[in-house]
DNA sequence: ATATATTAACGTCACAGTCT
DNA sequence: AGACTGTGACGTTAATATAT
């Protein structure tokens, strides 16, 4: 994809602004040159329907007051402020301290714990599949998949697919191995017994199908090569792509986990502002109740 | 019915921060 | 130091809404 030339707009500054901008802008200590920046880029963006994000658009809304503070911070301070912003997990976190009723994002300790890179971690509604194969796939609430074949009692030959949300996975739970979309934009969970798990990408409702293994590896699946293997040129380009490949893949993923946690964010947010808008209704209720109280009218 | 605008989701790139 | 991770920014695409 991407297929137009991407421009090299200043990068840094520019991201810079956008994650500082308002909070450090707020006691005017923004030098110019993030404006200068924001100028540039609003310049390379020309003939573009790019819509500007609220950081910058704050940021034009007060390059003047930025303009003032020229020279007030030397490099190091600049950099301090210009800090990356913490993630949206930190952030929701630290809401989360603060308001009771704001959940909390899991830090995802099991990944950290040391289980394979592997393990799909994706969230799913309860369902219950069915396969061509007469097999069941139930998903529980859990995030656990379990599949089940016909004829059996339901609990022999259970293989568990461990999903995070579900907290640490339950021992004896099966490690399978998550492989990225294939070809056919499918996303398939490999579990042992030689059977492939594939959720179709597209549609608000997944669907899961089980089916056998194809005899070549997935798109992203990718065998790990001995490096004292690597030969001939060719080998090394082949090698180079595959890292690439992995790179993309890993990447992707991360990205859609990073875009549900913001959603998850801004939705925290919207909750937040929907209480605080109750409560501040109330106290201006209260306040008023009060007014009358201390301040009878007199006739 | 068609054209245009808006929106959401996605993949990719670049880069800062963290880990090993 | 280099690999890895998380995230902002951007372009693309498909679906949906609105205007003509």
């Amino acid at each position: 994809m991407n297929k137009c030339g991407r421009k090299k707009y200043i990068k840094t500054n520019l991201r810079q602004m956008t994650m500082e901008t308002i909070e450090s802008q707020q006691d005017g200590s923004v030098t110019d040159s993030v404006a200068e920046s924001e100028s540039a880029h609003m310049q390379t963006q020309t003939g573009q329907n790019s819509v500007p994000t609220l950081a910058q658009v704050a940021t034009i809304a007060e390059t003047d007051e930025s303009a003032e503070s020229e020279g007030v911070i030397d490099s190091h301070k600049r950099r301090e402020i210009l800090s990356r912003r913490p993630s949206y997990r930190k952030i929701l976190n630290e809401l989360s301290s603060d308001v009771p009723g704001v959940p909390k994002i899991e830090e995802e300790k099991s990944e950290e714990e040391g289980t394979p890179p592997n393990i799909a971690t994706m969230a799913v509604p309860t369902s219950i599949y069915q396969t061509s194969t007469g097999q069941y796939i139930a998903i529980a609430q859990g995030g656990t998949i379990q599949i089940s074949n016909p004829g059996s009692d339901g609990v022999q030959g259970l293989q568990a697919l461990t999903m995070t949300n579900s907290g640490a996975p339950p021992p004896g739970a099966t490690i399978v191995q998550y492989a990225a979309q294939s070809a056919d934009g499918t996303q398939q969970f490999f579990v042992p017994g030689s059977q492939v798990v594939v959720q179709a990408a597209t549609g608000d409702m997944p669907t899961y199908q089980i089916r056998a293994p194809t005899t070549a590896l997935p798109q992203g699946v990718v065998m790990a090569a001995s490096p004292g293997s690597l030969h001939s040129p060719q080998q090394l380009a082949e090698e180079a792509t595959r890292k690439r490949e992995l790179r993309l893949m890993k990447n992707r993923e991360a990205a859609k986990e990073c875009r549900r946690r913001k959603k998850e964010y801004v939705k925290c947010l919207e909750s937040r502002v929907a209480v605080l808008e109750v409560q501040n209704k109330k106290l201006i209720e209260e306040l008023e109740t009060l007014k009358d109280i201390c301040s009878p009218k007199t006739d």
